[in-house]
DNA sequence: TCTGGGGTCCTAGGACCC
DNA sequence: TCTGGGGTCCTAGGACCC
């Protein structure tokens, strides 16, 4: 039952700029940095080199901010082909070590090598994959090693590049817990302050706080953090949660903030297209839509409904995400829209679905035929045609 | 000259049912 | 003549991550 596991998690360094200097050697030990279109108000810092984050450029930062502060700053559109072939490749390398291997992003994913744990030492074996992964793609990443996922992930982000790094149990008092409550995977900027306020500074503050006061001021989720910082995490590695989605959905900002019908009707055109093409892909039926909207002051809004019948078809989706849109407005300049789709089900299950729904229409139309038929036998052909057209009559 | 786009998970409140 | 409590589903918002 309770088995140690070796758990790795490997992450590629500035992944999208790596690929892009393997792509091109000249680009080797410059700063280059992926960034949007700033004519489409998409000018973000999407990723950048080692050389780039050294003059200051951080991922999300406008693009004229950073080329302020690092002015020969080589700029990239983001090639998403390049990245996903590369992504691809990388998980081959990693799928030849054992099948337990679990995707969480382009460019990351966990490893479960415990059938390893006695035949090779696991320093070894980590060197071996990123070799692999340096002369075969000529990119750079770094592994975690750990007996489970949580303790994995903090670990390969502790050396960066080419990093390798052990955390055990036993390593967290040491090595976790001085750590400040920031660089905990899950506690983000905004709870920051509030951890803060409560004088939980560090990883250890959080471990070691009575679990009474966390469950109070935190709820479930502080529960839980504290367990991690306590490196307890029982999560499986599953190879099947990429690619599984609760949800597929686009959204895109527009050139200029706008109160245009004609503008937002062609976006959402546009957008429904998108949705329903991945839908189509992935052939998955969606029971629910889902509308946002982000306004020119950033203030955004969703809006959602359920489905009795799901849908994958496109002007349906239309439809559903246009009434939402309707209903939504303010009336206010608009700057982003999106549509989702959420609780996916494969064709066959929505097939079974929408047949059950016929079925249950079919159903009402028997009984009403019943309920007619026995009026008939008691009143009469006549008597039962008038009742019915005085009943349809006063409905109008 | 502000601030992308793809997701997951959690929480809180209201409706509704028993 | 005052008004329970639990469970489930749905919606909206928000935090967080890459």
């Amino acid at each position: 039952m309770n088995h140690t596991r070796l758990i790795f998690h490997l992450d590629m360094n500035s992944f999208f700029a790596s690929v892009e200097i393997a792509h091109d050697q000249r680009l080797k030990g410059k700063p280059v940095a992926i960034a949007g279109n700033p004519e489409e108000r998409k000018g973000i810092i999407v990723t950048s080199s080692y050389e780039a984050r050294a003059k200051g450029v951080k991922t999300t930062m406008p693009l004229w901010q950073a080329k302020k502060r690092c002015p020969n700053l080589i700029i990239l559109r983001p090639n998403g082909e390049r990245y996903r072939a590369a992504s691809k490749a990388l998980f081959e390398i990693l799928y030849s070590y054992t099948p337990l291997v679990q995707q969480v992003s382009i460019d990351e994913g966990y490893l479960d090598l415990t059938s390893y744990l006695y035949e090779i030492h696991p320093v070894v074996l980590a060197k071996q994959i990123q070799e692999r992964v340096a002369t075969e793609l000529r990119l750079p990443c770094s592994i975690g090693i750990a007996p489970n996922k949580f303790l994995a992930k903090m670990a390969s982000d502790m050396k960066k590049p080419n990093g390798i790094t052990i955390l055990r149990k036993r390593d967290v008092q040491e090595k976790l817990w001085p750590l400040p409550i920031e660089e905990m995977y899950g506690i983000g900027k905004r709870t920051v302050e509030k951890w803060k306020r409560y004088e939980v500074h560090t990883i250890g503050d959080l471990a070691t706080a009575d679990k009474e006061f966390i469950a109070r001021k935190f709820g479930e989720r502080g529960i839980q953090l504290q367990e991690r910082a306590n490196g307890n995490d029982h999560r499986a590695v599953n190879p099947d949660a990429y690619g599984e989605y609760k949800s597929i959905g686009h959204s895109t900002t527009l050139r200029a903030d706008t109160r245009n019908h004609q503008v937002i009707r062609t976006t959402l055109d546009q957008l429904a297209s998108r949705v329903h093409q991945r839908l189509r892909k992935k052939d998955v039926f969606a029971r629910g839509v889902q509308l946002t909207i982000r306004y020119h002051n950033w203030k955004m809004i969703t809006r959602s409904q359920k489905l009795v019948n799901p849908l994958q078809d496109r002007e349906e989706l239309l439809k559903v995400a246009s009434a939402l849109f309707e209903k939504a407005w303010n009336g206010e300049p608009v700057r982003l829209l999106g549509i989702s789709t959420y609780d996916l089900m494969d064709r066959q299950f929505a097939y079974k679905q929408l047949d059950l729904f016929s079925y249950k229409e079919d159903q009402k139309r028997d009984d009403l035929y019943q309920t007619m038929k026995q009026l008939r036998e008691r009143f009469g052909e006549e008597i039962v045609r008038k009742g019915w057209s005085k009943l349809e009559g006063d409905e109008k």
